[in-house]
DNA sequence: CGCTTGGTTGACCATGTTCAATGTTAGTGG
DNA sequence: CCACTAACATTGAACATGGTCAACCAAGCG
């Protein structure tokens, strides 16, 4: 079984593919590597010659400043590459690590960019994902910078559900094994005021985690509490790049 | 004089481009449009179909909580293309405003893509910038997420320097015409506390700033309180697209 | 000269941090 | 099955950073 099929669906979501391109897509391989959770498989600073697929597990990019607190800039899920923009950049500028056990394919750059080159709808489609991460980037930049810490909590279990959920609405439960600290050091916040806001979340019946998943009790409020709108990954499809 | 000579400068940074490809590039022309301080010319929402380049002024790109609070996401100087990511997701996930009066070319949409379709590297040097943009929002979130208030100052600051100086050093000064409100919406703080924080770097003789320009006074203790590590927006240059 | 924009100040307050201890749970070897 | 361990969650108390409010100042410009 050739591993990218997810990828394509994802890919598909945003941007049409004819039969040939969808095959190029399903043709890339790579080495599978397993990845012991809190281990970094990139590195800042790292040259990459390989994009990485997410096939199970919970992955997320983080960077460290010159002190060494860290911060968690994004999560990646099965489906997901985190790290596309090594095509155009292939020293990395921050560092991948498994929040869980993970398994990751590493697709050589050099098989996706002869696709790339062959049929450019294809690299429309990778340079697509690249946007909507960036998108997600900025919302990120958003969430830390204006809202307060619950704002920023329930905004972070927002974006995963809208990710992970088919249509979220009312009550439901989704895989997200991060631990408290982990949230902490994605929201900018402590491990331990974290900890607090979850607890009033979970008392308020809004929204509950555990090192397995979040059961979201009530989505409507989750969304009010956060000042969620979804629209900012929700890419709309564009023309094909026609062929020459 | 076709505007985006300054431009192709940009892109050839990272990207070698052959005479043919650069003519393409110069060609590129647009409607130019005044844009006056605090006005917004691309808003949220708003489906595009340009791509806007700045002429002269300071542009930042900057989104509203749902409760009207202002986070601004990027600073845009001469020779920037703030919304090139339009080409992949017309639906403005964001706003560009003016900080000061600005000057701005608006690029259809349709001539950037009969270029790319034309010449793939020239779409790679594209793709390129808003994979350094995205670089950069990274860094923000690391910024505001990990830093300090006077540390996060320090490093917009080093940034900005990094970006229009151009092997800083010492003592210099750039322009960077943003209000003390500007710089809080940027950093995520309140205009007084960036108030008293400005004070205190100029105190200390570190940097110094007012409404037209940044003075900086000792660039390499300036480094050293904000962490800066300018290798984020550094790109280097990789294979080219080989031409089918 | 008066208006407007932006910079500065002080006093008080709120949000979130730090430190240090204690619970809780799942996994591991005897 | 139990003791042991490691990782994570929870708690309380003291504290710090930065926010809010409200007033005042300074420069530029018609």
């Amino acid at each position: 079984m050739s591993v990218p099929r997810r990828f394509l669906a994802k890919l598909e979501r945003h941007t049409r593919l004819t039969a040939d391109e969808q095959n190029a897509v399903l043709r890339l391989d790579g080495a599978n590597d397993a990845v012991p959770r809190e281990s970094e498989f990139v590195r800042r600073g790292a040259d990459l010659n390989s994009c990485s697929f997410i096939v199970s597990g919970l992955v997320a990019r983080a960077g460290y400043t010159a002190w060494g607190k860290r911060q968690i800039m994004a999560f990646y899920v099965p489906g997901d590459m985190p790290d596309l923009h090594a095509l155009m950049m292939p020293h990395a500028t921050a560092s991948l690590l498994a929040v869980t056990d993970a398994s990751v394919l590493r697709i050589p750059t050099a098989a996706l960019r002869e696709v790339m080159v062959q049929y450019p709808a294809v690299a429309e489609a990778l340079w697509r994902e690249t946007a909507i991460d960036a998108s997600i980037a900025n919302e990120w930049v958003m969430n830390i910078g204006q809202r307060s810490a619950k704002e920023r909590i329930a905004h972070l279990i927002c974006e995963m559900a809208q990710r992970l959920v088919n249509s979220p609405s009312g009550k439901f439960d989704f895989a997200f094994p991060a631990s408290q600290g982990d949230l902490a050091d994605a929201t900018g916040m402590s491990p331990v005021h974290d900890n607090r806001v979850l607890q009033t979340l979970r008392k308020e019946n809004v929204v509950q985690m555990n090192r397995q998943k979040a059961t979201v009790y009530d989505w409507n409020t989750l969304q009010n509490i956060a000042g969620f709108d979804p629209s900012y990954f929700r890419p709309q499809e564009t023309h094909r790049l026609a062929a020459r």
